[in-house]
DNA sequence: TTGACTAACTTGTATATACAAGTTAAAATA
DNA sequence: TATTTTAACTTGTATATACAAGTTAGTCAA
């Protein structure tokens, strides 16, 4: 699979995690014993620790070992860049994704300040409504600049742009910043989603980034109150 | 300050950031010139560097360097364990904590579900109104299990309780989960918050975790819609 | 001029060693 | 028996070396 041994030792460990081999509140094997399993040196499991301590599912503690954290208490760990196809199929409910728009725009000035282009630039516009069992819940505005994404079509934005992107056109993504507020909800909300009495949407803003650090897609994602869930893992750096 | 060499490098990094020494789109130097620069081995640098990289303060690229990237762009980045005295401080505005309700109390059902306790053990509650700009703005509710915060006065909780419990008891906060929703504002949200015309608040309910991974803190903080803001860096894993 | 190659850089991964520091349980001592 | 010490574990930090892999700029040859 992986090339990375690090990376695989990683991905090992995880899905025993996730399988519950490994279970909540359990020690893990030490490092010098996973040394022997995996036939490695100490720092590549170290490497391999250190991102599942990063990522919330272990606690490494001096002296001690390391034990497995209850990252099942939360229904949807979210944390991170995920896609909306990712989320339904860890929610197991019945979706879909409706295209609303998806056409070529020159940016306004909103998207001048969003995207950092020119207005000679051209920008696909792809408009979609994500509906969870029957209910018009999502709306996404998604913009991608037309220098890293040549062509789109209705059928790729139905399924996974994402997978597109990554998998034909060998974009990497690399991190992205989200900025999250609630806003009245406007016309447009109104017009796509299924509102009920709610007047106002969540707002989720997110900048994606290519591993060059160069801006490639803005999005925008308006979300009907009631069904709006964030859940965010952090970790405290002690400067002794 | 830190007696770690890597910490104190990271911190050295990021003031240079902070302070604009290294500007956004700007190379930072080279590990192998940074190795001279602070007297140390390569694999120190690169602790460093990571940290800021995980952080969202660089971008490494491979062949290339590390690229200071743009964090100003967000006028409040408060990704990561922040408490309400830091936040405050950073956006330079007045505000005033309100110390309405402390005593010990016995859990009840939902403090024993959130608080992993029993009956019998006591539990500090804090309730307090964070003022911004003469506005009741937040209203936030902390329980701290008692066997892990012995003595808490109203001065404290008017101060900052962190830096107590980190300073004086030295409590060494280790991580948290987070998780955000909207609800319809109850009874207690009117008596306590200026809520103008709305009809929801944002609740964000933080799970605060030691260093041997025991749960000793649970916090719901409640947001006025309009005030409410959240901001968010994460990176993606290539599995390659 | 154009293109291919090379050399000198960059970061990424893997390994080995040494010691520091925290934990635990058994062994030695009072 | 109760306490202290020790030895054997755990993770954390720092260093050194080697090579892989991506980028860049200059050199050389066609």
């Amino acid at each position: 699979m992986s090339e990375n041994k690090y990376l695989s030792i990683y991905n090992d460990l995880l899905s025993k995690i996730e399988k519950g081999i490994f279970k909540p509140g359990m020690k893990i094997p030490s490092e010098n014993q996973l040394v022997e399993q995996y036939e490695t040196s100490r720092e590549t499991i170290r490497k391999a620790l250190n991102l599942l301590s990063e990522h919330g599912y272990i606690q490494k503690i001096k002296g001690k070992g390391s034990i497995v954290l209850d990252v099942r208490k939360f229904d949807f760990p979210i944390s991170g860049l995920i896609s909306f196809k990712e989320l339904a199929q860890k929610l197991g409910k019945p979706s879909r994704t409706i295209v609303e728009q998806l056409e070529i725009v020159k940016p306004d000035e909103v998207l001048k300040k969003h995207l950092h282009v020119t207005t000679r630039e051209e920008i696909w516009k792809v408009v979609r409504v994500r509906e969870i069992e029957g209910e018009r819940i999502i709306l996404d505005k998604d913009f991608f600049n037309k220098k890293f994404v040549p062509f789109l079509s209705k059928d790729i934005c139905e399924r996974s742009i994402y997978e597109y992107l990554e998998k034909e056109l060998q974009l990497k993504i690399s991190f992205a910043k989200k900025e999250f507020f609630v806003e009245e909800c406007n016309e447009e909300d109104r017009m796509y989603l299924n509102l009920k009495q709610y007047t106002h949407v969540v707002v989720v803003r997110n900048y994606v980034y290519l591993d060059d650090a160069s801006l490639f897609q803005y999005t925008e994602s308006r979300h009907r109150l009631d069904k709006f869930r964030f859940v965010d893992f952090a970790r405290r750096i002690h400067l002794h």
